[in-house]
DNA sequence: TGGGAATGCGCAATCGTTTGCCTATTTTTT
DNA sequence: AAAAAATAGGCAAACGATTGCGCATTCCCA
């Protein structure tokens, strides 16, 4: 069992030529004639020759290894995104290289710089929650390894990114709740560091200045998403004298917390209180209270893009600081339980 | 910015030594002199120097690399056990390729294939639901990349393998519902490939064995893990005249099908029928009519174990084939919600 | 039949690092 | 003060594959 593997030079040896011959023939190189192609290729199949790979790919400068880095594998969401990152990796014979950041920018980085080391061809990121600056992707450039963003996308300019349009369907959401007879809504955001270019509250605003309803800055709350903190937030909302009678929701992690925390204290749900959200997981389908309705934002799509882009680049030959950043956005869909 | 990244050789051109002064001041090799280390690290820091780990890899033949196989990531289960993987391999300085099966020993193999061919160091497995025979992992043996399999383990003895043992919590789970006065109690089995050494069934038997309560085959029924026949398993219980007033079930996914279904029929859950199952993933916690039990797995801990067990196995230098086959087995515990 | 294409293949450098072995200088020992 | 030993560092092979260049044959056509 402990055999060497076979190599190239093993095949040369055993058939009394030079392993760049060998080379060739394995590789259908026009320049090496039929019957010695024929002979390296039975020899090799005998040997039960495997290329090395490592010696390909730091020869070649490429390791066909391409790094995704995420806050969390447990959220539906990244992981079906990363279902759709790896079916477009697989298409380009790629393999999949995964670190978590646990919405901790320390390990944002510390992933970042092994997957570095590693030499990985290109890297998929979306960032964690407190990522405000992103030196360390920015560096990824003197390395000539592109990133992409997807879904969390870090809001300047000069980044390659897919993500979806929440600002449309926010709006859309909350026409939902008006035409449904709402008139105070509420708005429960994530936190502040994911959404700088808000569109979900964007959204929000503009639903209501467009059916005259006047904003009241008190309706609007944050979470950092713990458990605690939502419930904190919901507290706050319940709190006032007008209270909202709906509730958009950051995303439905949030809202089944919410929504559980509100039945704790004896709320009717849809009845006293509705909730829409966004994300649109799949469990709320056992639920008997879900949010009545949740934004799609489709993951698969989001990771298949975002993989789709990566690659482009990594095909490109040009230098590639000229291509200009693309910032692909999917829209989004209200999904009505 | 395309400038080439700095090498063991340019540091040794820069200061007129030769390269193997270089590589070995930056390793603290005892015989270079205190003065020439310190002008080699001072270089290398200021020239940013990293060295090439693909070319390290190539020469060390270790990529610091594990792959890790499974059916699926969305189910909590893996992602779990992930998290238990990622911590200990992080510990080890290692970084994890992810491959999923989709339930589907083609992807298995192919997977596994890629894996090998990017020279990973080890190999951790959760085999598919339709992988009956493990020549392809066996195959690794002649490769030198260790296995070892974790939850799915096949049930053959030359394995490696870090488990959970269901037998004695399924027991409990049983007699948990003896103890609440049910005495006709279903089980619904998964797909039969998964469980050769079916503990599950087997705890089953043993506490109506143990209770005196005659065994009944037709109360046995089975499911693909899908939603359809998940919902033609439970009807084939109910179809019974002697329906079962409680049914220990496969996992939590199939569970929340079966519950989901039973309302469904306007049976009245933990009244007309009772449902403890295996898993107990999160989600339950929002539910309004959860498994009344389930059978807690610990995937982290289950997927740290196999890592240890993995980094032990590859840091023996000795021949590994000589290396007993381990099988820890972990326990499980039911919890009641 | 002689000269220029094709054709078929080998040499050797290269990728960046590690490491066994050897040499030269300095230090210690007797 | 000469021999032995320790110290410091260099040479070159090796890991496995790719590839530019050059050197033989063989072939074709004049």
């Amino acid at each position: 069992m402990e055999k060497k593997l076979p190599t190239i030079k093993e095949i040369a040896q055993r058939l009394n030529i030079s392993i760049s011959t060998v080379s060739r023939a394995l590789h259908d190189h026009p320049s090496i004639g039929l019957r010695t192609r024929m002979a390296v290729k039975k020899m090799a199949a005998e040997l039960n020759y495997e290329p090395n790979q490592t010696a390909i790919f730091f020869k070649q400068r490429k390791t066909f290894t391409i790094g995704i880095i995420l806050p969390n594998l447990r959220e539906e969401f990244f992981s079906s995104a990363i279902n759709g990152i790896e079916t477009i990796a697989q298409q380009n014979n790629y393999i999949v290289l995964i670190g978590q950041s646990h919405d901790d920018i320390e390990n944002e980085k510390r992933i970042l710089e092994t997957m570095k080391k590693h030499r990985v061809d290109g890297i998929l990121a979306s960032i964690s929650k407190n990522t405000t600056q992103f030196d360390h992707f920015e560096q990824m450039k003197s390395y000539d390894i592109p990133v992409v963003f997807f879904d969390r996308v870090p809001d300047v300019p000069d980044v390659h990114s897919v993500s979806c349009n929440l600002y449309h369907s926010s709006i859309e959401a909350v026409e939902f709740l008006i035409n449904k007879g709402h008139k105070t809504i509420g708005y429960m955001q994530g936190p502040s560091t994911l959404g700088i270019k808000n569109e979900r509250l964007a959204g929000y605003y503009e639903a209501l200045k467009k059916h005259k309803i006047p904003v009241d800055e008190s309706l609007i709350v944050s979470t950092d998403l713990s458990t605690k903190s939502t419930e904190e937030a919901l507290d706050s909302l319940l709190g006032k004298k007008k209270k909202p009678t709906a509730v958009l929701v950051f995303n439905d992690y949030v809202a089944l917390d919410a929504i559980h925390y509100a039945r704790q204290k004896k709320l009717k749900i849809d009845k006293d209180i509705s909730f829409v959200s966004y994300a649109n997981v799949s469990v709320t389908r056992y639920l008997d209270y879900p949010p009545i309705a949740s934004v799609e934002q489709f993951p698969y799509d989001q990771g298949a893009r975002a993989a789709e882009l990566l690659f482009k680049l990594l095909d490109t030959k040009t230098n590639r600081q000229d291509i200009p950043y693309e910032n692909v956005v999917l829209k989004s869909e209200l999904i009505v339980h």
